[in-house]
DNA sequence: CTGAAAGCGCTAACAC
DNA sequence: GTGTTAGCGCTTTCAG
């Protein structure tokens, strides 16, 4: 009585369904659906969509009763899942990390970001799923997970997974990669910034500059033997700033040695700042790909009796929050994070927009300016 | 002649489909799916399924044929909502913030808590999605998004999403929450950090002592006339801390003063720390919910020109990065937020798993300890 | 205002 | 090995 009783508008096809619904979930309370309100109430599963949906297509009497029976019965609304399927879109939007899903809540950089895009979607209703880019046990997060759009914020160089969001026909950002015409892209100006970076140093009588910079072919390690042409294969952000590095320096007529940062951590880049700053003649200052690797020579100077600036002068890139809580601070080239991921939000909002529409609409393309900010770690070249 | 020629095999079923599809999908390339690559070889569905999930199902040659064809008609493999729907899981997690989703990445205990799921959710090829726990425009996200199961972190007091979550049905893990029989629980030793926070000023000789706590009704603000009355309807969290402060301040005698901050942030708290500190007698020292509104007390007292310790001594909890940060250093009841979210992450992967499986397994529940920080914020009372 | 039909794209079970 | 049957839970037509 308690299920085939009060349903007697429901069709053969129904009551098997119940059947089976009751086999397939042994020892646990059959699924409520749609049509478990509907069969007790009366009426069409149509009937009982459209009271959650469309208030506006039936009676409010029979909206009352149908809402009043859902809640009886513990029906909590339509199955995401199974709306997701037939409506075509899941109500998510990814962003696709590294492999280590974390770094997004611990480096400054990612969590300006990621509070930007979380700010700016919060209003549209959408959530976020964070897609690490490499998933275990089988399950590739770019290629098996539901989601509308996706942010690609920071991606290994062999981007297997950037690869399945393409191949999805997903409308996608891309944060920080070489720009793509086909995508809308959002990053910042890092030639330019590292220019100016160097420029610095140049301007403060440095000649002879060590520069730290990760990003590239995982393997390597130490100082590069020849950095443009080992750069071919790096990541964008990196080959940009090493460019802009470089060109300064050499236009200068400033000697520089480039060593290659395992990876982008501020122990790794101790260690090769150590072993920058232990040539004979020392450099008189590190030209850092980022913040973290600038806070990193910090220690290394500090460990080998080396004073910050009079000695050696560091230069960071992005401004991380960290940049002033370390001592001294920070000289670096402020990038707006938050800026960046407003920007990118937007534009995948409108990527989704115009992909349910159809209209083609020509993919935008955001360069955000970058400013040096000088602080403490940076002075005039000694002797 | 591209779709209907090589497709003998399929009945009129899917031919029809075929055409429907065609039109829905205006202007745009019809979709690619299982039957476009089973109509293409001359397969069944099943056997191009099969040769995505099963490859022991079919011989290598068949599979290679198959996924070539896929290859060259872009297909993508199995569409995950369509795979979600008939699995029964949509391989994401769910973590449920406040309705100010940006908050998960810019308070610290926030961000080190969600860090250590992340850690801890990596290995699994789970993903994370954050669910605000208010959404606009008709959608709420605990209910309208699809997780496999949810970690209810940090909702206001009235969560009608957690409510949601809950009759959904869906495994929940509640974190710095009342613990509930229903559900796995994880926490921190609220009281007794409290406790010896409090403690810590009496045996410092203060017996009148200002308190700086938020989490109640929205409304209240200003000073409480009846702490232990109004608290009554707080969230869990403060108002255990507010017993541990108020308990151990009443056990030694002292006078207790508590005022409640509209919103968990260090401005508010600062309007309300002056207005403790402009009172006749003032209090010797300030016993705050957290790090961030001792942060704000601590400029309070800068601005009204009384020294930290030595006018005022100043208590906050969490032991947020943000502790070491400030001038002086706070003196704190440290959490380790990374172990909660580890514990949190672990017992949500134990009751996904038991949920699947069918069996009850009691929930289980975690309270990790706290324990107090001196450092320079805290000295003898004044006079 | 309500309902019947037709599927969204896929997979578990079982038959051949 | 491969195909058939029978749905997962829902919504979009389009009739009444």
């Amino acid at each position: 009585m308690p299920d085939a009783g009060p349903a007697p508008a429901s069709g053969g096809r129904y009551a098997g369904r119940s059947a089976a619904s009751a086999v397939a979930t042994i020892a646990s309370v059959a699924r409520v659906t749609l049509q478990t309100i509907a069969d007790e109430v009366g009426v069409s599963r149509m009937t009982v969509s459209n009271a959650f949906n469309r208030p506006d297509q039936l009676s409010a009497a029979m909206r009352a009763k149908i809402l009043a029976t859902a809640d009886r019965l513990g029906y909590t609304g339509p199955d995401p899942t199974a709306r997701a399927l037939v409506r075509g879109s899941s109500g998510a939007i990814g962003v696709l990390l590294t492999d280590d899903l974390a770094y997004g809540f611990r480096d400054g950089v990612a969590t300006d970001f990621l509070a930007a895009v979380a700010d700016e979607l919060g209003p549209t209703g959408l959530s976020l799923t964070l897609l690490s880019s490499e998933g275990r046990d089988g399950v590739v997060p770019a290629r098996d997970v539901a989601v509308d759009g996706v942010l690609v914020f920071s991606c290994s160089l062999d981007s297997t997974a950037r690869d399945w969001l393409v191949k999805r026909g997903l409308p996608l950002v891309l944060v920080d990669q070489e720009p793509d015409p086909g995508f809308a892209s959002v990053g910042i100006d890092d030639y330019h910034g590292a220019r100016l970076a160097a420029q610095h140093l140049v301007d403060l009588g440095h000649r002879h500059v060590g520069i730290l910079i990760s990003g590239g072919s995982p393997g390597t390690v130490g100082r590069l033997a020849d950095p443009r042409r080992e750069a071919e294969g790096w990541k964008y952000v990196s080959r940009q700033r090493l460019a802009g590095f470089l060109d300064v320096l050499e236009a200068a007529g400033a000697e520089a040695v480039a060593h290659h940062v395992a990876e982008h951590g501020d122990h790794a880049a101790a260690e090769q700042a150590r072993e920058i700053l232990g040539a004979n003649p020392r450099p008189t200052a590190l030209l850092c790909y980022s913040d973290v690797l600038a806070a990193g020579a910090l220690r290394a100077a500090e460990d080998m009796g080396l004073a910050v600036p009079d000695d050696v002068s560091v230069v960071g890139f992005d401004d991380n929050p960290l940049a002033t809580r370390v001592r001294p601070e920070l000289t670096t080239v402020r990038q707006d994070a938050y800026a960046k991921g407003t920007a990118a939000a937007r534009a995948l909002t409108e990527a989704l927009r115009t992909a349910q529409d159809g209209e083609p609409a020509e993919p935008v393309e955001v360069v955000l300016p970058t400013e040096l900010v000088v602080r403490e770690s940076s002075g005039p070249a000694p002797g």
